[in-house]
Formats: structure tokens, sequence, C-alpha cells
DNA sequence: GGACAGGTGCGGT
DNA sequence: ACCGCACCTGTC
């Protein structure tokens, strides 16, 4: 490897593991028991544990220093958020090295389409299949395929590369994105992007939230999944119905709901584990 | 073999 | 607005 050290910071608030692993990013590989290999962009990293220690090796250090969320102080959120509940306490003091990524939305829009009634394993291969077919060379691999060349591709391709019925709204969603305005979405509340993001082909409730969560860094929103409806019925109050737990973790957690999702899902996943 | 996997679109009420 | 159901594909 020839990457240069672009920096350390310590592992108390920042596990490389549970970060990647809990469901905000596609395309990584577990290169070591320490070692990972991470993909953003046409962007590459790979981020080596040693003790107290994490060191990131990319060439911009400026990029996965901001990827990584580091100016965030997550000792504070895990406190705060461990007031809140025994639960809560539980569930913060298990993921509380996890960090809401800053990914690029485009690639969020793309990848949470695909997410939807599908596992982990399935959508890292479809996605990697996508930028190997359709992304330009890098130095580390295929970045990930512009818009364009999405639009412009047969919705076939999509299909021969394991997309399945998802293979039509890519090429749906691509077409809305070319002349569609992303900084405008940007610049709208949590609710109103939500809105906009619905109306894309693939994109319900659950995508439009992860969409908002990892793409536009919205913490005020909270994607329910099957492993939060295990949650909410586990550990929370009943009666509501499953369309209206995300505004009932909303309303819950205010500007801190997206990272207790996190903290939740990882929580739950590893107690499912064992 | 059937259910399930980090849901969505569709048609019918 | 609110159900119920089909749906690509891989895996257990």
């Amino acid at each position: 490897m020839d990457l240069p050290l672009a920096f350390t910071y310590d592992s108390d608030y920042f596990n490389v593991r549970d970060t990647l692993e809990c469901g905000q990013i596609f395309r990584y590989k577990k290169l070591s028991d320490d070692r990972y290999a991470v993909f953003s962009r046409d962007k590459y990293a790979e981020v080596v544990t040693k003790d107290k220690t994490v060191e990131v090796y990319a060439r911009d250090k400026q990029y996965f220093w901001r990827f990584f969320d580091l100016d965030c102080d997550y000792a504070a959120k895990v406190r705060r958020i461990s007031a809140l509940s025994p639960i809560m306490q539980r569930a913060a003091s298990c993921g509380k090295g996890i960090r809401i990524l800053n990914q690029d939305l485009t690639e969020m829009i793309f990848s949470f389409i695909i997410s939807a009634n599908n596992n982990i394993k399935r959508i890292q291969l479809i996605i990697e299949r996508i930028c190997n077919a359709l992304g330009e060379p890098t130095e580390n691999g295929r970045a990930f395929p512009t818009v364009d060349s999405i639009a412009a591709s047969p919705v076939e391709l999509f299909a021969s590369l394991g997309a399945g019925y998802r293979d039509k709204y890519l090429v749906a969603t691509a077409r809305k994105l070319q002349g569609y305005d992303l900084s405008a979405l940007s610049a709208l509340d949590s609710p109103s992007a939500r809105k906009e993001l619905l109306a894309f082909a693939g994109v319900g409730p659950k995508v439009a939230d992860c969409i908002l969560l990892f793409g536009l860094k919205r913490g005020d929103v909270f994607p329910v999944d099957t492993w939060l409806k295990k949650v909410y019925h586990n550990y929370f109050e009943q009666g509501h119905k499953d369309s209206e737990i995300s505004t009932f973790f909303c309303n819950l957690f205010g500007e801190d709901a997206g990272l207790c999702q996190q903290y939740l899902f990882y929580f739950e996943r590893i107690h499912h584990k064992e």
C-alpha cells in the first residue's frame, strides 16, 4: 500500500467496524481484522485500527476527515442520549463508536433504492457490479457512476447486474435527476425534502429517510425498517401502527433521532446475533 | 420448499 | 387515506 497516512484519530468514539457495518454504507471491504477499505465517489481510503488509535490512509485528507464526521463531538451526543432512558443508555453504550458518515447525496439515492427489500450482502454486490460496469476507473477501483451514465443505460443492464425489479427505478430516477437541482433539495427543511424524495421512483418512506440521514445529514429523521419495528415493539410503548413508528421516534428523540436510530439498529442486530 | 432479507408500487376498498 | 399483495434474488 503506497497510500499516505492522512491522519489519526482517537478510537474511543470512532469504531471503524461498527461505523461501517451499521447499514449506512455499502462500498467497503474488510481487508483483515483491523483493516478496512472504504470507497466514496471516486475516492478511496484504508482505515487501520491499532489499539487506541485509528489510522486513515488516503490521498484526500480533507475529504475523509469530513467523511468520517470527525469534527463532531460524539462524546457529548452519547452523554445526552444515554440520559434519556435505560434502553437508550444501553444502546448508546453499545454503539458509541458509530459515526454518521458524510456521504455523497447522489450515491445515497441510488444505493438506498437498491437497498429496498434487500439484504446488505446483495446490496453491496449489486453496487459493486454497477460501479465496475459504469464507473470511471481510478487508482483504486472504479468510481460511483454519474447520473448521466445511469440514465443512458438500458434497464436490462441493471437487471443483468442483479438489481431485480429495482432496475427500472434506477433508470427512472437517474432520468429525473438529470436537470434536477439537488442543491435546492438540500436547502429545504426535512419534511419538504422528504416529500420531494418520495416522488422518486423506488423511494418510499424508509428509503427517503435513509437518503435524508446519510446523504443530507438530517439528524431529525428516523428510518424504520424491520429491525426498528422489532425495537419499537420490544422496548417501547405499543399501540402505534407501523406507519406511525417513525413519527413516534422523531417526536421522542428530536434532533438526535437519526443517531438514536443507528444505536438502536445496531443494538438490536447485535442482540439478535447472540 | 418456504420464509426472510434494513420496502415499494400498485390496485382495490 | 388505508389496506393487501406481488415482487428479483440469494440464503438459511
